[in-house]
DNA sequence: TTGTAAGCGTTATCAC
DNA sequence: GTGATAACGCTTACAA
């Protein structure tokens, strides 16, 4: 490995001085250094083009400066923007944002989670719901205390089955207000295209969902309850099996806008009119959200503003003392062109 | 800081043995480790749920396992595809990815090369193409250079202006194939959609579209060049401006999917036929290339699997002495709905 | 087969 | 105002 890396010891040298005072300029030390002295640092920084080795910093301060970010699929457009976010806030503050793509497997969040652990991770945002899966929620459950110990900062969007701050996007309300919208424009007969299995945050948007239309004294019975996997392509797949059903069905609730754009393309393409035949519903605005044929109904979940927001919260907590509260977003329905009123 | 971390020497006062010892079994060592002590290790380090430091190791090894990416937008699909291709390959093997989003942003672009600098990181992915801009190629040159002394690999998507391992997607070759194309089926009146000003990429599939058309004794003309910005959102904009000329044109290409994406949208939206009326094409072949109205032909480049070839090549350059050679993809005309044979 | 000690680059403590 | 020294957790000669 041969190096030629420059050290605070060849400033020093090259400053005339020792590598104490070095780090005291560099550090914007209180101790004091003089005019002349700090001058001479600087200069000698600059002609080596010095910076300092933030591992060696990392094991004095016991810092990593690393935020791990857990994500399912980083080619969601959902887990995409809540990154971008982040990154936007974190990345301008000396932060690293490390990114792991789990593809909601178990091992992967279990791998990426000790991964975080082995390299001293400050803190952890697990941006996609949790696995309902016993392994996981054990291994996870241990891990966490751990790391807990050593004082990483954790964070939950959405519920997660261990005690860690857990923020609630409100997915049961969203679905849930999708339910009364729906009953409020006449439909009876609904339909749900499901998120992937052994996802929590399936489970709370199909529950809202139900919860909303006992309310109002309907059912979504379990024959409409299609399979999807928040993908478009698992939309495009759960509407091939939902035209067999189109007569009985007014309107379908995808459980994300993923899956409702697929949903909406491939009912199109069978020759099906959204909404004439049948209306569609998505949750989570995308950007894409407003550009199908017709444009989505939906439930807007700023998610990018959820992204800054997690990283200003981060960098409170990381920096502060204090303890600093997570803004939450605000949900809101949206209406285009995608339902029918009845 | 008050902190519970566990250390090698806890593992070892558990084992019964030394630091050293410790170190040679979690470390596969050469050095021989009696089965009886290497288990009491085992056992200790099970119990105490032992992680080594890896701030520590990598001070001592001078390696930090960062692979730095630095993308313009993860929001878009073409690099979110790249991230999600290297991540795949490269988080299984102990390294960490830290992610740069810059918005071709030249003052974001070098914090985020001197971040990695100061990070250490074993390795940088320019997987954006490269800014024309004074200041940026001369402070990145400089940082190269140092990067370089200090053995970092780096790669660059495409073109860059400093010497480092650059590959070439055939960007230029890409829109050549359009244009080529495009004359094959009858079109002389070609108009384009430039991506970014200021990158080279937009350069490059500008000069191949341009160089094809004079090649078939046509010719790219100033006023049929429209300001893009490799987004959907561009791609819309452009169709508003391109409708005036709708008659004079015949065929308009995107600089990428997304803006051709954008074109054909807008264009449905203002009531002009797409191909009948003009056609369309793209270059990237992105998932929801498929899934517009017509779907778009376009030029296939699979970037997942550049991701994942790019890990390969940085985990083999980064782990082995021999040179590695980094597998390029292959580009290839899909032919879908968008262009009309005249 | 095991262990001792030095050192990676930085900073906090203490002395001068 | 300045600087020697020890320490962070780990690995690696070198000894035994």
């Amino acid at each position: 490995m041969a190096n030629k890396e420059i050290t605070i010891k060849d400033v020093a040298r090259l400053a005339e001085c020792s590598p104490t005072t070095v780090s005291r300029v560099i550090n914007n030390s209180d101790h004091p250094v003089s005019q002349d002295t700090a001058e001479k640092v600087e200069a000698a920084i600059k002609k080596l083009n010095f910076s300092p080795n933030r591992i060696a910093q990392g094991l004095k301060s016991d810092k990593s400066n690393i935020i791990g970010v857990i994500v399912h699929d980083i080619c969601d457009s959902y887990f995409a923007q809540m990154v971008k976010g982040i990154e936007e806030f974190i990345s301008g503050h000396d932060y690293i944002v490390n990114i792991y793509n789990t593809s909601r497997s178990v091992e992967k969040e279990l791998h990426a989670v000790s991964m975080l652990k082995a390299n001293r991770a400050d803190a952890i945002v697990f941006a996609g719901g949790a696995l309902m899966d016993r392994e996981y929620e054990q291994k996870m459950y241990s891990m966490v205390e751990q790391l807990k110990a050593q004082n990483t900062v954790l964070l939950g969007v959405t519920p997660h089955p261990f005690e860690i701050n857990n923020i609630s996007l409100g997915n049961k309300k969203a679905a849930a207000m999708i339910g009364d919208y729906l009953v409020k424009n006449g439909h009876k007969k609904i339909a749900f295209v499901d998120g992937p299995e052994k996802l929590y945050t399936s489970y709370l948007r199909r529950e809202g969902l139900k919860e909303s239309l006992v309310k109002h004294n309907f059912k979504l019975e379990d024959d409409f309850i299609f399979a999807g996997d928040f993908s478009f392509e698992g939309g495009r797949k759960a509407a091939l099996k939902l035209i067999k059903k189109v007569d009985q069905i007014t309107a379908v609730v995808g459980a994300n806008d993923a899956t409702a754009l697929g949903l909406i393309w491939e009912l199109n393409n069978q020759g099906i009119k959204v909404p004439a035949d049948i209306s569609v519903v998505g949750i989570d605005d995308l950007p894409e959200a407003k550009y199908s044929y017709p444009p989505l109904t939906t439930i807007s979940l700023p998610i990018y503003q959820l992204g800054t927001n997690i990283g200003k919260y981060l960098l409170e907590s990381l920096t502060t003392d204090h303890n600093s509260e997570l803004e939450n977003i605000n949900m809101k329905l949206i209406e285009r062109k995608s339902v029918k009123k009845i």
